[in-house]
DNA sequence: CGAACTGTTGAGAGGCTTCAAGCCTAGTGG
DNA sequence: CCACTAGGCTTGAAGCCTCTCAACAGTTCG
């Protein structure tokens, strides 16, 4: 189940959208085009394994992976989701380690790699784009640094409302406030640093406290100020 | 009580030995030296307030410096400890955001500042050194990522464990296995992000299971083997 | 239809926090 | 030089939050 036997099609694999990419110019653009590798990946398919050597970074254009280490006995520690528009793996590849997560599909996805060389190649000939580049990095440092203080200081009901509004913020909502994103308790529960039971717990209180309504895996936003306000954001 | 009086020595300033500047040439550390303020600062001074905007970065030359930001009422949540070679506050000051910490002194210190338009100049002009800090950033990262795991999965007791070991990783043991940095009970708990009641119970633990050796401050290693397959290591 | 996975609920245990009280130590001022 | 004070350190008790284990219901998919 690595990939599909298909070829993404070409309006599939844009990146001249990427707002990563912003401070390229058409040559450049040209140049990345030339040098990308697009693929399909099911559902459930890792794209890379903690531990493993990259060659390249992945422009993520369709679909959503989870990015996690894995922790004590296994237990997976979600360090964020991305989706369409999002650059996965560029860390380990810049300070040339070994990739510190893995990364999984969870939505059907369509990624283009581009080799190392070319994103080296770019950032040596390019200032913008560079200077760019320290500039994502240092705002991922803050948000991990601020992760940092949450997770430790938090209780699991506040960490769990934050993490509700934090993809609320990336996925957005539907026309019917319901999150754009369905992920498992296990899932939400890995990524609160928490376990399962505690999780179910947690979101049926917050049904019952009239916060937010469950069908399944979609949750819908009802009260989004007290969400807030429980955070402690 | 922001700083002393005097000028630090000539002898106390010297930026060459810096690992960060490794790849600028000689004409390049001679613009640093024309451009850095040096300063003395004592015990107990904020060199920069989270919140603040920032005009520059810190080279540190002496002393130590704690890294914190304020969290839920008050608390703070210690993110790094930093000695003399090491360099402070070029994160936000990247990124053009206000400072998201706050760095006091907790051991005198004699630091150097960089105009922001210095740093930005040798990024600008010296490919090398861009693509260290690119490098410098993207560990940083993965360290964080690390300890957003670390955190989020193990006990206190495991985290202490490992703050401890950390400790003695950045700041060495003196000739007796002695710890070369002496901080309270209070701001090992903001270390490990819990109370410090539990940092004070578990330390006598770890004397009692003759792990450490405990002198108001100064911690003794005994058995560094144990205590890393405590921190789960 | 059955297997495997996901979700739910209950009970019990234990880790950690909080509050409160007292001790110790270093530094200050008379 | 000593008493005093403030801040740091220590210990105990009580209680809560969260985890773990266990059993079972619901869902999905081959």
């Amino acid at each position: 189940m690595r990939s599909s036997h298909y070829s993404p099609l070409p309006e599939e694999t844009d990146l001249s959208e990427f707002k990563f990419f912003k401070h390229l110019n058409d040559t450049e653009i040209g140049k990345l085009n030339y040098d990308k590798t697009c693929q399909n990946y099911k559902k459930g398919s890792v794209v890379y394994r903690e531990g493993s050597r990259l060659t390249g970074f992945y422009c993520i254009t369709k679909g959503i992976l989870k990015i996690y280490k894995t922790g004590i006995d296994g237990k997976e520690q979600i360090i964020r989701f991305v989706k369409a528009g999002d650059i996965v793996a560029f860390r380990s590849l810049l300070s040339q380690e070994l990739a510190c997560t893995t990364a999984k599909v969870i939505d059907d996805a369509v990624l283009c790699h581009i080799p190392y060389q070319t994103l080296l190649f770019l950032l040596q000939n390019n200032w913008k784009f560079s200077h760019w580049m320290i500039q994502i990095l240092c705002r991922e440092l803050r948000e991990a640094n601020d992760y940092i203080t949450d997770i430790a200081q938090k209780t699991v009901r506040e960490r769990l409302a934050e993490v509700l509004l934090l993809l609320k913020d990336s996925f957005d909502v539907d026309e019917n406030n319901i999150l754009n994103i369905s992920l498992t308790r296990e899932e939400l529960a890995n990524m609160v640093g928490t376990a399962t039971e505690s999780v179910i717990r947690l979101l049926s209180e917050f049904k019952q406290d009239g916060l937010i309504e469950l069908k399944g895996r979609r949750v819908k936003f009802l009260d989004v100020n007290t969400l807030r306000r429980m955070a402690s954001l």
